[in-house]
DNA sequence: GTAAACTCTATACTTGGTATAGAGTCAAGC
DNA sequence: GCTTGACTCTATACCAAGTATAGAGTTTAC
């Protein structure tokens, strides 16, 4: 199977499948006697597994993580789960995050009505005068 | 002022503020005859004034639409609270997919107990065989 | 035989910075 | 006067997870 087949069939784009080879997340094909790529069925369930983990919002690492533990059948899939656990808590993090980022602009927002001047508006003194109430997220998902 | 002045009273790195001069949100300062930048009061407050923005999680772009707003004291700040406004839709679409995201990490994470081998783990079974039920977020914040 | 469709590599772009390298500048101490 | 350390300058590369070209080579259809 080329490439242009593969993207078809997994619904990524030929760039995006090259991009995980790099990446190492998909083993790279055999090769034609013209340099193309030459993909097994193998390569189209490792592509719509990585394509799973990424409607998951799960990161290349995390993938990778996932992927080589899955590679030995008998080992414990313990790292799967705390992969798994640790990013729903990251998720949550995230959503905990941009909460009390809604309530801070919701708050600023509230400040100015509608059909002010500039040098009136609510919300651009709110900008100017906020003290560090709050501190910037770090991990963003 | 010098650079590394503006750096302590802001708390921005040196970088970021010749990153913000790079993208236009803060005007190129005078030189001193070694080239030195040289920053006034009002570069330190206008910094203030973007740090506070990217503290509610604007992006630069949104950044430099008020501040133009801002930049004509007589204008009216329907563009700010228009600014706001749709920033905040875009949280809260955010924390909207995050949390079905949550839901569907829940889900897949249930279905595997401690301690099994990678060829029994619900987790793996489950991320190769959904379908696609899910579609993934594009406005990434 | 030629044109369209496909593939290849390499490179640049996105966001909001961070982290160097290598060169120049300034102030203090000796 | 000279060195040392702290500071600044520009330019460049890097991060994530791709996307989008350019320019060259290949295959397929007619
Ligand atoms: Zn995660
Ligand atoms: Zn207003
Ligand atoms: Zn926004
Ligand atoms: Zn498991």
């Amino acid at each position: 199977m080329k490439i242009g087949q593969l993207a078809d069939k997994t619904g990524l784009s030929i760039q995006t499948i090259r991009f995980y080879e790099r990446k190492a997340l998909l083993a790279a094909p055999q090769r034609t006697q013209s340099n193309y790529r030459s993909y097994s069925d193998e390569a189209l369930k490792q592509l719509l597994f990585i394509k799973q983990c990424r409607s998951l919002d799960m990161t290349i690492e995390e993938i990778s993580l996932v992927l080589e533990t899955r590679a030995k059948p008998d080992n414990s899939c313990e790292t799967v789960n705390a992969t798994i656990d640790k990013h729903i808590d990251d998720i949550e993090q995230r959503i905990t995050e941009l909460n009390a980022l809604r309530r801070s602009l919701v708050s600023v927002r509230s400040t100015c009505a509608d059909n002010k001047k500039v040098k009136e508006c609510g919300v651009l003194h709110q900008l100017e005068s906020i003290a560090e109430t709050r501190t910037t997220p770090k991990n963003i998902i």
